[in-house]
DNA sequence: TATTGTTATACTCTATAACTATA
DNA sequence: TATAGTTATAGAGTATAACAATA
C-alpha cells in the first residue's frame, strides 16, 4: 500500500482538505441566517433538497434518502404540507403507497434556498479569474466531473 | 459596483463555490459516522470545538460561542460532564462564575474527532502532489492566510 | 439593582412499537 | 404473510421564564 513519497502525498492532502474544511466552516453562519431568513429548520432544508414537483417519492424512499426512520418521514413530510410546500398524491397502481412531490409554493421556495446556499461568499472574489478557473478545473476532478461538464 | 466584465467574474465565482459546496456535501455522510462512532451528537462536537483544558470558559461565553441559550448552554455541559468529558471549576475572584475545561479524557475525545474531521476523503487522492500544492494555495488565499503560513 | 448560572416548563425533533390498509 | 404508511408514546434537544446566589 505505501509507495515510496507517499507521505508527502498524504500530507498534501491533508493540507489541502484542512484548508478546505475551515473555509467551509467558517461560511456555515451565512448558511444558518439563510436557512432562518426561509423560516427553514435544516431537516426541512433536506427536505426540500430530496423532493420535486415532477417525480414523485414515496415515504418509504424519502426516509432512506433523509437517513432517517419512517415515522419521522412522516413528521417531516407533515410539516412541509402543513405550510403548503408539499403534497401526498395516491399511486392508481399500489393504494398503498403515497407519492409525495413539491407544490408551486415549495418548488419556489427550494430555487430561494438552492440561490441562497450557491451564492458565493464574498471571500471568493480574492480570486482572479484565471484563479477561480484552476479552483473550479481542481475541484471538478475531486467531484468526479470533468471540467468541461458545465 | 458593476464594472465591465464584472459578469464573468461573478459567474467564475458561483462556478467554483457550487462545485466546492457540492464536494463538502458529499463528505457529509463521514462526518455522520464519525461522530457516531465517537457517540457525539452534532452538539457535543460543537461543544468540544470550543473548549480546552487549560483557557476555562465561562457559561455565558460559551452560550455566546454555540449561538445558544444560557440554560441550554448549561445542558450541552451538563450531558458532557455527565460523560466525564468536562469539568466546572469555581472561580475564586467572582463566586458567580464557572470555569469550564477539559479533562483529559475530554482533550482525547477532541483529538480523536479533529483527527477524524481532518481526515483527507479518499477523492484528494485524485490530484497529485503539484496539483494540491496548488489548491492549498488558492484556498488559503480564500482564508485570508498566505499559504507559506503553514 | 444587575449579573451568573440553574431549574421549571413547554415545544420541537427523533426513534421504537403497535396499528391500519392494502397487497 | 408481508409491505406502506400512520399513530401512540417516550426520550432527547432547545428556548422562555422564573429563580437563587453573588456582585
Amino acid at each position: 500500500m505505501a509507495r515510496p513519497g507517499d507521505g508527502e502525498q498524504t500530507r498534501s492532502e491533508a493540507r489541502a482538505w484542512r484548508l478546505l474544511f475551515d473555509f467551509f466552516m467558517r461560511t456555515r453562519p451565512q448558511r444558518d441566517r439563510l436557512l432562518s431568513r426561509l423560516g427553514l429548520t435544516p431537516n426541512d432544508a433536506r427536505g426540500l433538497g430530496g423532493l420535486d414537483a415532477t417525480e414523485g417519492r414515496t415515504m418509504r424512499s424519502l426516509a432512506e434518502a433523509w437517513d432517517c426512520d419512517a415515522s419521522n418521514a412522516t413528521f417531516i413530510v407533515d410539516r412541509l404540507e402543513s405550510r403548503g410546500l408539499v403534497e401526498r398524491r395516491p399511486n392508481p397502481d399500489d393504494r398503498r403507497v403515497r407519492s409525495v412531490v413539491l407544490t408551486a409554493k415549495g418548488v419556489r421556495l427550494k430555487r430561494q434556498l438552492l440561490e441562497g446556499l450557491y451564492a458565493p461568499p464574498e471571500e471568493l472574489s480574492r480570486l482572479k479569474p484565471a484563479e477561480l478557473e484552476v479552483l473550479s478545473t481542481l475541484l471538478s476532478r475531486l467531484i468526479g466531473q470533468d471540467s468541461s461538464d458545465r
